[in-house]
DNA sequence: CCTCAGTGGCATTTCC
DNA sequence: GGAAATGCCACTGAGG
């Protein structure tokens, strides 16, 4: 894991310290935690597709719907970065 | 959309029918929910590995830990299931 | 390489065999050829940008911009393709 | 843009200045057709190695193979640059 | 020097 | 199930 602040020479035979090990533990089990939270999040939504494919819906269509929908969100936080460095120049002529 | 369950012949203005259109609204916001509670939870993972890496911590091996460790329960899985359809087919001899 | 259906078993001492060898090397020239194109182009971006900065531009503000109007370009194109979708879809009816 | 030597303050309408608006436009295309070259060589290269993985060669090698050869090459070039300036130091003894 | 945008590589997912 | 596409992460290099 090459922690150097948690991992000081030592003289047994573990190599990275109980204390480091702990940590290492609960940081793994945090993050697969939350790994199976979002894999459920991903299940529901795949979920919700086929329901919409069952009432006859084009998921294909759908799927690009939200994309457009994602890209329109994220131009509008660049127009707005655009914005603040335009503000922030022009505060400096 | 295009459901032909939801999209009848019609003669009115609106194309696609203000039922299915509800639909189609309810199911994009149903999705955009479910994906934004998705993405919460990637940036709470960020946020751990960016704290484990504030402890001295490389996560990139972090990451590989996680991977390992998925895979093996996804082979234990495997694993399963093969002994499921091994003693399912002893049971029909 | 692991060329499969390049590396039959042979009693020779190259491993890879002379036809795969030369394959190899034409495959490395030509990307190889391709990279020194591109890193050219984007020395010559980087030109650009250096001259505008001369002339007394923002190089910030006119990244953003260019990125702007790179991401317009993906969402009209993604536009079109959802069009496309539909009017396939429709065809199906 | 921000250009202060390009934008002096001014009555007119125009906030930037016609002369300097020309320049902008004239920035952006010239950056955007660069791009757009750029882009298509990087297609090529994609198109190189789908063929080599089409003959059955490992893409993943094949792109460590130009990783290293290219570090070889910076290595080369400041080993050179090395030897310069010793050659340099020792004519100005 | 340090931040940060851009880019390449990798993993996962999706479609066939 | 395998190839193709998308998204994500690490890294390098540019700009301040």
């Amino acid at each position: 894991m090459v922690a150097e602040t948690n991992t000081p020479e030592r003289d047994e035979s573990d190599a990275v310290g109980s204390v480091a090990r702990d940590q290492i533990k609960a940081f793994v089990a945090r993050i697969e935690r939350l790994e199976e939270e979002k894999a459920n999040i991903a299940a529901d939504i795949k979920e919700v597709y086929a329901e919409a494919k069952g009432m006859g819906f084009d998921t294909k269509v759908l799927r690009q719907v939200i994309r457009i929908r994602k890209q329109d969100r994220n131009e509008r936080q660049e127009m707005e970065a655009l914005l603040e460095l335009y503000l922030g120049a022009l505060g400096e002529i």
